[in-house]
RNA sequence: GGAGAAAUGGCAGAGUGGUCGAUUGCGGCAGUCUUGAAAACUGUUGAGGGUCAUACCUCCGGGGGUUCGAAUCCCUCUUUCUCCGCCA
């Protein structure tokens, strides 16, 4: 959510900045807003005025009672009726004033920041570099979800009986696989100094809200309904809502944080070669990391996240990409966002892996999570996050390009993990 | 699940209808002393709204109520603790 006064002070930035994104209701919804926010700051005025005038005859009672001039007591108490009424008028116009701009504001998705390019669609995201080379298969080289059959690592049939179409059972070196690079990742990002978090995998109303989940993407979550929880979608949810209504000290910066959870996505209206096999799942394990920086410091956090994936990669063996998101393809609360992408080389397409954003104080405002500047000012930080790794696509890339006619080769890196070589 | 107790500022912990946004201690910050540090002493130290800046307003777990006036009384919800029951 951005911030009310920014929007004032910057109007014109603001709508110009959230053009590059395509949001088309921007000019009329800021200028509701702006307005919205003139009228509650009279609305208040008034209200706190006929408050101090209550307080100062509420104290002049209390002296005359105690002086025993009951009458003249009297008198002051019945001009206080008038009063209290007006109050109520306007503490519920001021309620009503204040939820409205709560309802716009909510609409209204971050600023890209100037780096974003100009675009609308994926193909206008700007490639930032290739790394690795892409594989030469074999002459009978087949997509992942040949070979998961193939060598009995997964069974998407009996997810279906179990639970449903996207609930995969990983069996074997299959879910052994899965265990060796939920240890791998976590180990490195440990390494690389982000702290090991073990979240809730269901959240709270509160919690959905703080980090953007509601009030706009409720369908796209499980709900618990009786107990009113949301499965996570990402380890961002709970691990970013730690730091909900926190004061941080400048000597906490950076924070990093890293968690292993499975994530649940409903994904409604998906279908065809994107939802193929392993390539988009209602339920998938994903390590995420999670830093709350000082504003000065975000975007070059920004680039040493991108690298660490980057190096993650390198480390797989497996062909990337970095993408800077244009406009049009950026998430509602980024600011930024590179999405790294890896080659699948039997289905011939790049996988997104990775998503990795700056939100600014778009996050941090909602979540109300602050820190105390060198000045003695409380403002607001800075979030990021990004996953390091998602496990599906990497698994299907890792399957696919490492395939040989004597099975699949697994990575150097990840031996020690797996405690096998090759799948065959 | 049943019974009882509690929820106050970073922490501990006073305050049971009016001068309480809140005594005090610890912690934090600044200063004095010191070559430096510790100790001691002095000062300072919650958040939000509002204002050019003051005034001023709101917040004592959340919500509602009583009252001229609520941290304090009433209702309700949530959470925590103790005891009992059940249990991986």
């Amino acid at each position: 959510m951005l911030q009310l006064n920014y929007i004032r002070d910057n109007k014109e930035d603001v709508l110009k900045r959230l053009a590059t994104k395509n949001f088309k209701d921007a000019e009329t919804i800021i200028n509701k807003v702006i307005e919205l926010d003139n009228t509650r700051r009279a609305t208040q005025k008034d209200g706190d005025a006929i408050k101090a005038e209550a307080n100062v005859i509420a104290k002049q009672i209390g002296e005359l009672m105690k002086a025993g001039k009951k009458e003249e007591a009297e008198i002051q108490k019945g001009k206080t009726a008038d009063l209290k009424l007006r109050e109520k008028n306007l503490d519920e116009a001021l309620k009503s004033i204040e939820e409205d701009i709560q309802n716009l504001l909510v609409q209204v998705p971050n600023t890209p920041s100037t780096k974003v390019p100009a675009g609308k669609t994926p193909e206008d995201n700007e490639v930032v570099n290739e790394q690795g080379t892409k594989p030469e298969l074999h002459a009978a080289a087949v997509p992942h979800w040949e070979l998961t059959t193939k060598y009995n690592l997964i069974d998407f049939e009996l997810g279906v009986k179990l639970t449903g179409p996207g609930f995969p059972v990983y069996k074997g070196k299959g879910a052994r696989l899965q265990r060796a690079l939920i240890n791998y990742f976590l180990d490195k990002a440990t390494a690389a100094g982000y702290l090991e978090i073990q979240p809730p995998i269901m959240v709270n109303e509160d919690s959905a809200y703080a980090t953007g989940q509601l009030p706009d993407k409720e369908g796209q979550m499980y709900h618990a309904q009786i107990d009113n929880f949301y499965l996570i979608p990402t380890a961002e949810v709970p691990i970013t809502n730690i730091y909900r209504d926190v004061i941080l000290k400048e000597s906490d910066f950076p924070v990093k944080n890293c968690g292993y959870t499975p994530c649940f996505r409903r994904e409604a209206g998906s279908y065809g070669k994107d939802v193929r096999g392993l390539n988009r799942l209602h339920q998938f394990d994903k390590i995420e990391i999670v830093q709350i920086t000082h504003p000065d410091k975000s975007y070059d956090t920004l680039e040493e996240m991108r690298e660490y994936v980057a190096s993650i990669l390198k480390e797989l063996e497996l062909p990337f990409r970095t993408l800077k998101l244009c406009g049009g393809d950026m998430s509602f609360a980024s600011a930024l966002t590179y999405d790294m992408e890896v080659w699948s080389a039997a289905q011939k397409r790049w996988l997104e892996v990775s998503s990795v954003s700056n939100f600014e104080t778009f996050q941090t405002n909602r979540l109300k999570c602050r820190f105390k500047g060198a000045d003695g000012k409380t403002q607001l930080a800075h979030s990021l996050n990004g996953s390091a790794l998602a496990l599906p696509r990497i698994v299907a890339s890792l399957l696919e390009n490492n395939q040989t006619p004597e099975g699949i080769k697994i990575p150097k890196v990840l031996v020690p993990y797996t405690g096998f070589e090759i799948i065959n």
